[in-house]
DNA sequence: ACCTGAACACCGTTCAAGT
DNA sequence: ACCTGAACACCGTTCAAGT
């Protein structure tokens, strides 16, 4: 009797692919190798062979996710609003990930030079000076890991705030005030 | 032949306590029931009968951490200098404890009224207008939550920045700084 | 009431054997 | 080269049986 035929041409790109679509389903703490192997028509081994291990494989999905909502600034984009829409965006994309968000955030490289330019450029466009516009860049990327990495929903009740996306937009709309103020 | 004789009184605080001490030495990655147990001489039933599930002891267990690093503001306290301290130790404690970080900051009845009351008067006292001082505290904990869950060392490299605890700081700084230009 | 020991239903990872 | 199937060494949780 022949052998189940072998499900040909199995990606990393593929794989991080199904693996996001079942985060989005039941979250990163109920994601198994087995179920993502049944979903990808393959066996356990052969994702094994395409992704050394399950916390590779959630550092792939982290990096995925950071660039669907990544945007580059084009020369109509208001600076402010711009660092506001990515944050925004990234948000939205983690909450419908449960569980990813702290792949996100705890991976340094995805912090590129150039974003970080960029950023750093919105925020003297802004009216911040370069020192200024250096520390907000610190509390700015570690005010929206908090609040990326925080379950929001429950937190805001306690806070006694309205809505996440409003909160956010406070938060960052603090930060910049604050370094906009010195002129 | 006798059974082993049965360990007495197992309480959930030793739990807690002997847990604390395994995480600080393996993390909670690598933190299992059965090495609990052992540790604690009990066996795996008798640990979960006092302790509902692995993520209950968890979240137990950050609540410890946090009760560990609090310190009620006396009247000797600089107000800032209060706020700054309290978030210092506690990002010690939980570099001390890897991974537990999530199982703090993700514990919205921490931020107990007590808790909000002290840090809003620490903000007035130090020249923050009652809405400033609102806008300021939301700022903080997120900042501190992002803080507290990234693997701050490998990000700081990254950053071009020197030490942790500087960089906190820092941050902290420019957020109080911020609401207080307004004056 | 509280503990033990064993079972159950899963995990992630590895690897010979196949094509 | 890439896949399958099975094994290995663990998990967390549950629960009869003991004291």
């Amino acid at each position: 009797m022949a052998r189940p035929k072998a499900r040909a041409s199995l990606s990393k790109d593929e794989i991080v692919d199904v693996a996001l679509g079942l985060i989005a389903e039941v979250g990163v703490d109920q994601l198994s190798m087995r179920q993502l192997s049944d979903r990808l028509g393959a066996s356990l081994g052969a994702t094994n062979r395409h992704v050394p291990t399950k916390e590779a494989l959630l550092a792939l999905c982290g990096r995925a996710l950071y660039e669907r909502s990544y945007r580059p600034r084009g020369p109509e984009d208001d600076p402010l609003d711009w660092v506001r829409e990515q944050l925004v965006t990234l948000h939205e994309l983690l909450i419908s990930h449960p569980g990813m968000a702290t792949y996100v955030v705890n991976q340094p490289d995805l912090v590129t030079p150039e974003l970080v330019a960029a950023v750093q450029e919105s925020l003297i466009d802004a009216g911040l000076s370069e020192a200024e516009a250096d520390a907000a860049r610190l509390v700015l990327y570690f005010y929206s890991a908090g609040v990326l990495v925080t379950d929001s929903a429950a937190l805001l009740s306690a806070a006694g705030l309205s809505d996440p996306g409003v909160m956010f937009t406070a938060g960052i709309d603090y930060i910049l005030r604050a370094g906009a103020r010195v002129h």
